[in-house]
DNA sequence: ACGCTGGTTGAGAACGATTGTCAAACTGGG
DNA sequence: CCCAGTTTGACAATCGTTCTCAACCAGCGT
């Protein structure tokens, strides 16, 4: 074989509205909704599609470039994350976040799983609070 | 004070709406959807409205007797609970449930959100794996 | 540069869960 | 039995998210 591509070639093209998502997600480290990311793209001058927008952090989360959780109402949130596995300190007021990291938690979960028979194992854990300034 | 009533008085009155939803939660450990909750209500033959299945849950779940978290669409689940906090593992195949408890990963989270200045700290933690019968 | 092919986009409709509205029915106390 | 405050149900209204589909654009061979 002449290196016949064994990639399923995703071909993700680098087009002007991805380039305006990932620039948003750089202008805030906190968590936003897509409807908010949307809005930051139009004060910018860009415009997106909302669709466009909600398709665009899909794949991004598929590709683990941003993380997504649901706040308290299920609405969906997101940012770009550093690409170890962490959690995360959410002000409930501000949207302030801090990435923690907690290893035996992570052992915790795998081995409590374990000892029921379970497999495939993941986790979601999200930690709510008030944060200094808002206080 | 002659026992002035400080308490609001909330006056939750046992309706037979509200036993129907009681009833329907007792018949099932795992979580559900307040439309299957409804469902399951009116296959035993009784009829409430599905705004009221919704107003109970949400009354049952501030009162604590029941858990309520949202599966990966964001939809809210709910089922009856013990009266300690616990998190649960979820077989993500057949919905089959284990409540855990784990008191270091409660320990955990205040430290951390302490260190931070956070404060009025809550969490969530959910645990997702495919049980044993489903392998 | 030109045209083709398939990924991508946008506007708006469609959807599904959840909540709000409001008059009618019900509950417990007096 | 009456009254005042709760509760309910049918349905409209929200709201976040996804779907539809024709127009558009990027990369590639010629």
């Amino acid at each position: 074989m002449t290196s016949t591509d064994p990639t399923p070639r995703p071909a993700v093209r680098p087009t002007r509205q991805r380039r305006a998502v990932a620039a948003a997600l750089a202008g805030f480290d906190d968590f936003r909704s897509a409807q908010e990311i949307h809005d930051l793209i139009s004060q910018q001058g860009e415009s997106v599609g909302l669709a466009t927008v909600y398709r665009t952090l899909a794949t991004l989360a598929d590709a683990g470039e941003v993380d997504m959780l649901r706040n308290e109402d299920g609405e969906a949130i997101w940012r770009s994350c550093s690409d170890t596995h962490h959690h995360h300190l959410v002000c409930r007021t501000c949207g302030a976040t801090v990435e923690v990291e907690g290893p035996a938690v992570e052992r915790w979960t795998s081995a409590i799983a374990t000892e029921h028979g379970y497999a495939d194992i993941s986790h979601t854990l999200e930690i709510f609070g008030t944060c200094p300034a808002c206080r």
